[in-house]
RNA sequence: GGGCGUUUAGCUCAGUUGGCUAGAGCGCUUCCCUUACAAGGAAGAAGUCACUGGUUCGAGUCCAGUAACGCCCA
């Protein structure tokens, strides 16, 4: 390395090699000691899906988490921060079949299974290599070496082996439920993979014809639809009733018409029937309560659109759903996975109703049958109104098609079911019992006022929350949380993709006894002598009751040798064994195709990471970690995911503190997203700005709201691309600049420093002000780290090094080492030090490389005159010495201050040229310290505030003519010569002004009798203090003006 | 429908337990290419702290309500 810096900060030029250095040191890499009783401080990445490379958002909350491990690692824990990817199932396996639609023309189907995965696979080593290149290049410090990815061998472990556990604690099951189906990627989605949006739709009025006309007893009118059908009132006989519907599709699938029971019209319909439109089935007239009335003035939209009648569609709809459990309803599927009108996926009773009219629609996509239908009506005029409805429709948060409510197979993890043995000792259970948080209902323990048992998986990602163990940053997240776990359903964990960790359960159906012998002769096979095998557990689930079967009733159809009802046998494989595997699908088993959701995978992720199930070193050593950053929109998904299985198979949480960045936003408040084009690359940033500036610039904004606005605009590269950035981003790299260029001169000034044990900084104001600021800035900086409070970790640290190192520090100096004083060699070089310390977690290139010029010029520096670190990544953190705040100091200084900046302000009112010297006499009081500061500073004060001649009088001054009068607590500073009496006179009554609108504020709180009496005493002798301060202010502005040579 | 957030200078945002003559960065005005830095220096202008009430000696800050925008959940 040269010896000199560059005149620009050029990021460009140093940052690779910096980079390389700290990996050549391993500063990264964390040793891994079982037996380590040290401080330990882990974090694992929320790992980026492969889908993309990384966006802002992801170089925010990675720039967060930097700053956290490196300070940590200054402050010499032993820290690991986990990087790796997510193989993020469905996201990836949608833009994989895209690519391939483009590029080749060909399906997915088109593809056998392991061809496909393979192209995946693809996408995913080109995109891994892309987003750990742009962490490294934003400077992340992960520990590469241990680098996981969610579906590598590790993790794979992690995930067969919880698995197993869930199936083995009866925990999974497997049911036919109605799902959240994505039409367009055909698979299950949770509820929370489900975004609601606000559509433009209608409500269609279709009239369902009774099989036999109704006379209504009096006084049951028909309400109306509409005015505009004035129906008549008085009409008692009816020949069909009409329900509403915004998805007239699915009434090829309607079992039933429901009616409230208060109804006065139910009486006398229900237990009819009605002949459905189109497909001609005959469906009965039922009363739920889940109806509800009609009521045109009702503030429920839903009464207000209502018929009071509501066609039923227990396969695509659920809460049609719970009704047809309620009334033991058929269940018609009349869509194919594709979403398109089919006959062939639970159709149950075409071969009935088939006819020209229903045929017609077979095939025909959902929105397109939708038209179709109600053209149907309308040619039949059995259509009645159509009106318009805005109203949330789920959508896909991959596919953004509209969710369809389908009825399918789906693997489930029971969240609220209670776990006969947890296993483990859970801490915050006992916590939760002494605090009355614990109730006691049918002999189970529950989470007060919730149905979440205690020793649940939801109960176990409560306790840690309520037993205060597990906290959030913001803390109004604890809240969202907290409701979530309280209301959750089971989670369905089955996907309908190959790109995955597939199931490992095989299947049989069981429907006779040959069957039943077959699947037995594996099942004894398998198992050892005491009718066990460590890696195999079966299950089995009814088809008829869709129950699942106890492992006892499951033995005695085994043994018994007797069928009652044909069930599916499952096994579950705890390891793929090729002896097991062959044995049972020799038996006619099969291996459930679909995969798990990723999210089951990522739930593992803080020990997969460290190799659990194997009890490893990293384990022990880093098991729980200590702080996860993410994103509020994961904290359901994942966060709440990661706590639940912590505690299920390690009995302990796995981070105590969450803290949750804001999302950033474009300038007009809209999410960044490809498809609005307003998305910035990190990697352009970094390109044009350096990443120390990005990642300053994004430090300094996170604040503790939810959203902040990045203002765009359109940037040039180097390499002539234009792409987005931000102007805020300027800040960062002004700052870096400013800080290398501070470096730059400091070391370009030291030559031949004294040692510091030679130096007397308690002899020097300035040395006494600055060390006193360093003190309270490592102490402010700390405690904003402590605290999360990152923008103000930054702000305080750019004010530090901009105003006071540089502004003023630097400034006297260059003229006290001018002057032939060597003890400010000896300050500046330790603050430097300092500086690059409390800097480097936000902004470790530029640090790192002044750091090394900073060890070649002064390798020793600062009290002890030690030999700094050689690499500042490891260097330690600095501590806030008390001794050295200095208040007293603090505010000789600023006073100090104040009389350079009203002497330039003096300066610019007159016009004084920069290079024009002023002359000034200074009236001080003798004694008052402010004497002496002046006579201390007096080259200093000539130099800053451009003085020829100081004079510096003890004894009262006649206020000399065409001077300008300066009042600074009790000093009084003549500027001499000052010709422009009529700014003078302007700048003192302006003065004035401001010091009588103080005066009133002041003089108002003074004058009231019950500030006075209630205010505290400290308060008030404060308020007295101004008021004096003031009056003497306003007093000798007074005199001034006075003084002034009079007009004309 | 339930929950949360935001509303402070032209823009983006700070403002800890109420004590404020309300701050920062950018932008703006004036001067300065002064031997670290023009990505800089010096000086400056700029705000009924969304609105309405309330609590208090005192409210940007606490409470209630209103409005607008945004996010999450159902």
């Amino acid at each position: 390395m040269s010896t000199e810096l560059a005149k620009v900060y050029e990021p460009q030029n140093i940052e690779q090699d910096i980079y390389n250095r700290w990996i050549e040191a391993g500063a990264f890499h964390a040793e891994c000691d079982a037996d380590y009783d040290g401080d330990t401080f882990g974090m694992v990445i929320p790992p980026p899906n492969v889908t993309a490379a990384l966006h802002l958002g992801h170089a925010l909350n990675n720039a967060l988490q930097d700053v956290l491990i490196r300070w940590r690692r200054m402050q010499q824990y032993n820290t690991l921060w986990m990087p790796g990817t997510d193989h993020a199932g469905i996201a990836t396996q949608t833009v994989v079949e895209k690519r391939l639609l483009a590029e080749e023309g060909k399906r997915r189907t088109e593809y056998d299974r392991d061809e496909f995965v393979a192209r995946v696979q693809d996408w995913k080593d080109e995109y891994e290599a892309r987003i750990l290149n742009q962490l490294k290049t934003m400077g992340c410090s992960c520990d590469w070496d241990r680098t996981r990815f969610t579906m590598d061998e590790v993790c794979a472990k992690a995930v067969r082996e919880t698995f197993f556990r869930l199936f083995a604690d009866r925990l999974i099951y497997r049911g036919k439920r109605l799902v959240n189906w994505d039409p367009a990627t055909q698979t299950v989605l949770a509820d929370d993979e489900v975004e609601h949006e606000e559509i433009r739709g209608h409500f269609w009025y279709l009239q369902y014809p009774l099989v036999e006309p109704v006379t209504l007893p009096s006084g049951t009118d028909v309400l109306p639809v509409s005015d505009t059908h004035g129906r008549d009132a008085h009409a008692t006989t009816i020949t069909h009733i009409t329900v509403a519907t915004t998805r007239p599709e699915t009434m090829l699938g309607d079992t039933a018409v429901a009616m409230n029971p208060k109804d006065p019209r139910a009486e006398a319909l229900a237990g009819r029937k009605v002949r459905l439109p189109i497909v001609g089935r005959e469906i009965p007239i039922i009363a739920d309560d889940h109806v509800v009335a009609p009521d045109p003035d009702s503030d429920d939209e839903k009464a207000r659109f209502s018929t009071g009648f509501l066609k039923v569609t227990p396969a695509h709809d659920p809460d049609d759903y719970q009704i047809g459990q309620r009334h033991d309803l058929p269940m018609i599927n009349v869509m194919a996975p594709d979403g398109s009108i089919s006959k062939d996926h639970g159709w149950d009773d075409w071969d009935a109703i088939a006819n020209p009219d229903v045929e017609n629609i077979i095939g025909m996509d959902r929105f397109e049958a939708r038209e179709a239908i109600v053209e149907f009506f309308r040619q039949e005029t059995l259509l009645e109104d159509v009106r318009d409805y805005t109203h949330q429709v789920g959508h896909s948060y991959r596919s953004h098609v509209p969710i369809e409510p389908y009825l399918s197979d789906q693997w489930y993890v029971a969240v609220k079911k209670p776990i006969a043995d947890v296993g483990f000792e859970i801490a915050d259970f006992e916590t939760l019992r002494s605090d009355g948080t614990v109730e006691t209902k049918d002999g189970v323990e529950f989470i007060k006022d919730t149905d979440v048992p205690l020793a649940s998986l939801a109960g176990l990602a409560l306790a840690p929350l309520l037993a205060d163990r597990l906290t959030f940053t913001p803390e109004r997240y604890t809240r969202n949380y907290q409701t979530w776990l309280e209301n959750l359903r089971d989670w369905p964990i089955s996907r309908q993709l190959w790109w995955g960790h597939q199931i490992p359960v095989w299947s049989k159906a069981i429907e006779n006894v040959d069957d039943l012998k077959e699947a037995s002769s594996v099942f004894f096979a398998l198992l050892d002598e005491n009718l066990s095998n460590p890696n195999l557990m079966f299950t089995a689930y009814e088809i008829e009751t869709q129950m699942t079967l106890d492992h006892s009733r499951m033995r005695e159809c085994l043994q018994s040798d007797k069928l009652s009802r044909p069930f599916y046998a499952f096994a579950c494989l705890r390891s793929d064994c090729a002896n097991d595997i062959q044995a049972l699908e020799a038996a006619g088993f099969v291996r459930d195709p679909d995969v798990l959701d990723t999210w089951f995978s990522s739930a593992l992720w803080p020990f997969s990471t460290l190799g659990w199930p194997d009890e490893t070193d990293a384990l022990k050593t880093f098991y729980p970690n200590d702080v996860l950053s993410t994103a509020r929109e994961i904290i359901t998904l994942w966060v709440s995911r990661m706590v639940m299985m912590g505690q299920y198979c390690l009995g302990d949480i796995p981070f105590c503190d969450v803290f949750i960045h804001a999302m950033i936003q474009d300038g007009e408040g809209r999410k960044m997203s490809k498809s609005l084009g307003n998305g910035v690359d990190p990697l352009d940033i970094i390109a044009s700005h350096g990443s120390d500036a990005m990642r300053y610039t994004l430090v300094s904004m996170t604040t503790q709201t939810q959203d902040v606005r990045m203002p765009l605009e359109t940037m040039t590269l180097p390499d002539g691309r234009e792409v987005n950035s931000s102007p805020k981003f300027d800040i960062g790299r002004n700052f870096a600049n400013k800080l290398w260029n501070a470096a730059r001169f400091a070391m370009m000034k030291l030559q031949r420093v004294p040692g510091w044990d030679h130096i007397r900084p308690g002899d020097s104001l300035p040395d006494q002000w600055i060390l006193s600021r360093l003190n309270n800035t490592v102490r402010d900086a700390t405690a904003a780290l402590d605290g999360y409070r990152f923008n103000e970790l930054a702000e305080r640290l750019y004010h530090f090094v901009w105003d006071d190192f540089c502004d003023w520090y630097l400034e006297i100096s260059k003229v006290r080492i001018a002057d032939g004083e060597s003890q400010p060699k000896a300050v500046v070089a330790y603050v430097l030090d300092a500086i690059l310390r409390l800097l480097h977690p936000i902004m470790p290139y530029i640090t790192e490389a002044i750091w090394q010029q900073l060890n070649h010029v002064v390798p020793a520096r600062g009290p002890g005159d030690i030999e700094a670190e050689t690499l500042l990544v490891t260097a330690e953190w600095p501590r806030a010495d008390g001794e050295m705040i200095n208040p007293g100091a603090e505010g000789a200084f600023n006073l100090f201050a104040d009389c350079v900046r009203d002497i330039r302000n003096v300066r610019t009112q007159h016009n004084v040229p920069p290079s024009e010297k002023v002359s000034v006499t200074a009236e001080v009081v003798e004694g008052h310290p402010s004497a002496d500061i002046l006579r201390e500073n007096v080259e200093v004060l000539k130099a800053l505030a451009g003085i020829g001649e100081l004079t510096i009088s003890g004894e009262a001054v006649q206020q000399p003519g065409n001077a300008a009068a300066i009042n600074v607590g009790g000093i009084r500073l003549y500027v001499l010569d000052i010709i422009d009496v009529e700014a003078e006179r302007q700048r003192l009554e302006k003065e004035k002004a401001t010091i009588q609108k103080g005066l009133k504020g002041i003089e108002g709180k003074l004058g009231n009798e019950n500030f006075l009496n209630k205010a505290p005493a400290e308060v008030v002798q404060r308020e007295r203090d101004r008021l004096d301060g003031l009056q003497r202010d306003l007093g000798a502005v007074n005199d001034a003006l006075a003084a002034l040579p009079s007009e004309g």
